[in-house]
DNA sequence: GCTGCCATGAGGTACGTGCCTCATGACGTA
DNA sequence: TACGTCATGAGGCACGTACCTCATGGCAGC
């Protein structure tokens, strides 16, 4: 087979010549511009499709001379996690920069719902393309949400969902189904039965209840055999976990296994050394931080459930990209996957 | 603070003014261009460097009126994990077209180091501008992959690396953790020891032999009290591995752990349905296909540890479409990480 | 002072799309 | 008939980079 002829896309030109139509008219159409009446804008599609012109998001980013702009609006305070997913978006943005990406961050305070939604109120949609917020599932949020949606402000959820509002996208993981793996692995790692506690930070927070929902019906259907002690709640924070964690191991002396669905692991690996019993007991935390690096290494912490915060930040922002240029855009996005990660295959 | 003014990238304009010279100048070096003195050359990096200067991406592909064009060059056969490589590349070939990349797949004869080296040499720089193959370790393949980076096409390899070579990256996981990751979660799986039995495909593959050498290592320094059975060779192939499983387990009553390292996975899981001992034995194979899905769903096998097809093939073309750009980029890609997968965090 | 080579400047066109202005023709209504 | 509205066409400039041609000035050797 001699390929002789060039390959060459299709362009806005060849969609205008097989439709029949100008190319202004194209170009309205593609823009979701006003003056093309339906039979018309539907020669164009019918074009589109014929030729499978696609357009070329290089030249479109460079026509419209501007960057594309996305703000990631991200919790502030001391959750190591939440600063792993800023570190992300701050690495990313560079490379970003010359794909015709302006990235900005802006954080705001942890678990106050009116101060995201104000952040969200306070975007301009001349200087925001996309806004990419960790919600919380308050009803001001909701309003914030679509407030901005409608100014011409995307908005894709990450970590938390926002069901019922306008987002676009959620990124994240399914927290039902990493509980219900670690009831797998905790299961598993033990056959003999016995004791096994669950620490919570908060079961008002959506994603811990989901864990929590998941683990226990991955045990009762799984593991009938281990008696579950807990949750008791221990508020994300080192000390309040650490001292929970020295309680149950000092009133449960056959304790086999342990898992932490929240944050506040330093508390927790530091209760397990000081304990004298790390390694006896099977534990596994979530989000790979750290404090839970240190419990992987000492052997503390058997495995680190972790939702990814850097394929997270790559895959918002690649969706925002396809986003902003095809509006009813079939993106192919990987979906986020739930690490698991022993001291073995540590990242 | 207010903001007045509008943020503009730097340009090649930029740059020219900033170092004194003419943007013809500016082109030849950031081109690689002859006719430019040394000195001047630094006068122009040293501008780059001074305004942040990064060549716009969507630019330069424009002007560049041609597609980046890659080319996977991937095992033909019945392999079922080759067989999801190349969906993978066929999946992103659509959205990367939107992205001026021209991604092409290559089939050759699987093991037949030749054929490889005949594939890459018949590649045109023409129409060729990165070479993607999964990599086997023999000297014409590092001749065929010099001769190629020679000739202006850029090589990298994909979950076979091949050091020694002018590829400019590898693509793929640790297989050493892998095994390591295995022999942990095994030995956790079996805390009163026993016996646990190794099939490989052949340990003439340098990733099986990485893997067994890791799965050995944690053995041995992690949990002594195991007996390990084997390796058994079963040549990646169902029914020579169905045989081999099946006397393992009429030989063994006693039979614990099982890790299969290498492929055949079908003739894994008929082996154990067919003993009636499935889902007493903890079973741990590789990537994710449809035997080993099979397999989680039954209860057969317990883990797969996966390299993830998908995610190879995304950061694959990340790197080339920024390699091809910057000679001596800096891509920040992220390291493919072994992925542990449970019946309860399928994906 | 001539020739020839080299480094550099000046300026253009092209890539595919976005977005603007202006013209034109069709149609409906007062 | 006159006017307004609307769909559409025609054409052009811009975005930032690649790549081309041609001109110019310097410098070495003769």
């Amino acid at each position: 087979m001699s390929d002789t002829g060039i390959k060459r896309r299709a362009t806005v030109h060849d969609v205008a010549r097989t439709a029949g139509v100008s190319l202004a008219t194209v170009d309205r159409v593609l823009n979701d511009r006003p003056g093309v009446r339906a039979a018309t804008a539907e020669k164009v599609e019918a074009a589109i499709a014929e030729i499978g012109f696609r357009r070329d998001i290089s030249a479109s980013l460079l026509a419209r001379a501007r960057d594309l702009a996305l703000t990631f609006i991200i919790p502030d305070g001391t959750n190591e996690f939440m600063a792993s997913l800023t570190d992300a978006v701050t690495r990313r943005a560079g490379q970003a920069l010359s794909d015709r990406m302006n990235i900005e961050t802006l954080r705001v305070r942890a678990l106050d719902a009116d101060a995201l939604a104000q952040s969200l109120d306070g975007l301009d949609p001349r200087e925001c393309d996309c806004a990419i917020i960790v919600a919380s599932e308050e009803p001001s949020v909701v309003a914030a949400v679509d407030n901005a949606t409608r100014r011409g402000i995307m908005v894709m959820t990450l970590v938390s969902d926002l069901p019922g509002s306008l987002r676009r996208r959620f990124i994240g993981i399914d927290n039902v189904a990493a509980g219900r793996t670690a009831a797998s692995l905790l299961g598993r790692f033990m056959p003999m039965g016995g004791k096994l506690a669950v620490i919570a930070g908060s079961l008002h927070l959506r994603d811990h209840a989901d864990r929590l929902k998941g683990f226990q019906a991955g045990l009762t259907a799984e593991f009938p055999q281990l008696e579950l002690i807990g949750p008791v709640e221990g508020h994300d924070e080192r000390p309040q976990t650490e001292a929970i964690v020295t309680d149950l191991l000092r009133r449960h002396p056959d304790l086999g296994g342990l898992y932490n669905l929240g944050a506040g692991n330093a508390g927790l690996v530091r209760a397990l050394e000081g304990s004298g019993r790390s390694g006896q007991i099977r534990v596994i935390a979530h989000e790979l931080t750290e404090p839970t690096r240190k419990g992987l290494h000492s052997g503390a912490i058997d495995v680190v459930l972790d939702q990814n915060p850097d394929g997270e930040i790559r895959e918002a922002i690649e969706a925002a990209r396809t986003l902003a240029l095809d509006a009813n855009g079939t993106a192919i996005t990987d979906p986020i996957e739930i690490g698991i990660f022993l001291r073995d295959n540590l990242r």
